[in-house]
DNA sequence: AGCTCATGGCGAG
DNA sequence: TCGCCCTGAGCTG
């Protein structure tokens, strides 16, 4: 599930089911138990994400960052709550709405100053509305590191993940080791452009849609295909079937512990 | 019942 | 670079 626009999405769902009334707060798995009764019966004041984290504003009581990680979920249902499961780290609930997460690689009780700390660490994200890919660019443009590696460091650009990452770069043609200083001024330009559209439309949709229309299965002729996460992709886990525009084997390595996928083809240096 | 794998990220070495 | 944390689905037997 998450990548940056999933985070988005969340904020925005937390702002329009939770917003502005109290909630009540509970960790039936126990693990977030005494920051839960901190905000229990306090008002949610606001919901923001930036890249992969999600920050729910309770006040002056603070903020709960929460990060997914991997494997986390936030699932909604309308009220009444049924009785939660033992895996769910923290319950939100009113009288319209509930809320549940589990498994996330974060969930805590934080400062405005804690906050602040973790947006300063992060890169620019395509869907925060002030953010560009200035601050992206001086990294990419003087580093060594492959063009793969430096979209998935949150420090360089907050959000893509390992979905986007493979999509992006199929999309404008480039070969996943080239190294960031080797791109030039105007591909990370329409790199970041096609982020801030392909994930804004991610969050509209709550999925990732990459192709191109007229590459679409039916302008293709092929038969329709929705991939695993529930969009429909290029290159991603995609691995030695063709690729959709030449027919080459889509290739799969492992780059810094995650799959890499691209199409040799189509994205060569 | 027990494996493997997954859209992430951290700290140790 | 590796091991580890978190959960659940989809296999295998």
């Amino acid at each position: 599930m998450p990548e940056g626009h999933t985070i988005h999405r969340l904020a925005e769902d937390h702002r329009e089911l939770f917003a502005g009334r109290p909630v009540r707060a509970s960790s039936p798995q126990g693990k977030f138990s005494d920051s839960a009764a901190l905000i229990d019966g306090r008002e949610l004041t606001s919901a923001e994400a930036h890249g992969k984290h999600l920050f729910l504003g309770f006040g002056a009581t603070g903020w709960v960052h929460i990060h997914l990680g991997l494997f986390g979920k936030l699932g909604f249902g309308d009220a009444p709550a049924p009785p939660p499961t033992a895996t769910v780290r923290l319950r939100l609930a009113n009288p319209r709405a509930y809320a549940d997460l589990r498994g996330p690689t974060t969930c805590a009780l934080i400062t405005d100053g804690e906050k602040a700390a973790i947006h300063e660490r992060l890169g620019p994200d395509p869907l925060r509305a002030a953010d560009d890919g200035e601050g992206a660019w001086e990294r990419i443009s003087r580093s060594r590191t492959s063009v793969a590696a430096l979209l998935m460091d949150q420090k360089v650009i907050a959000g893509v993940g390992n979905v986007y990452r493979a999509e992006v770069l199929f999309r404008h043609g480039i070969d996943p080791y080239r190294a960031g200083r080797d791109l030039t001024r105007s591909e990370w330009d329409a790199i970041w452009s096609d982020l801030v559209t392909l994930m804004r439309e991610g969050v509209r949709a709550n999925r990732i849609d990459t192709v191109r229309p007229d590459h679409l299965p039916e302008a293709m002729g092929r038969p329709p295909r929705v991939d695993d996460h529930g969009g429909e992709v290029y290159v991603y886990r995609r691995a030695a079937q063709p690729c959709h525009i030449c027919g080459t084997e889509i290739r799969t390595a492992d780059l810094a512990a995650r799959n890499l996928f691209w199409c040799p083809e189509c994205q060569r240096r």
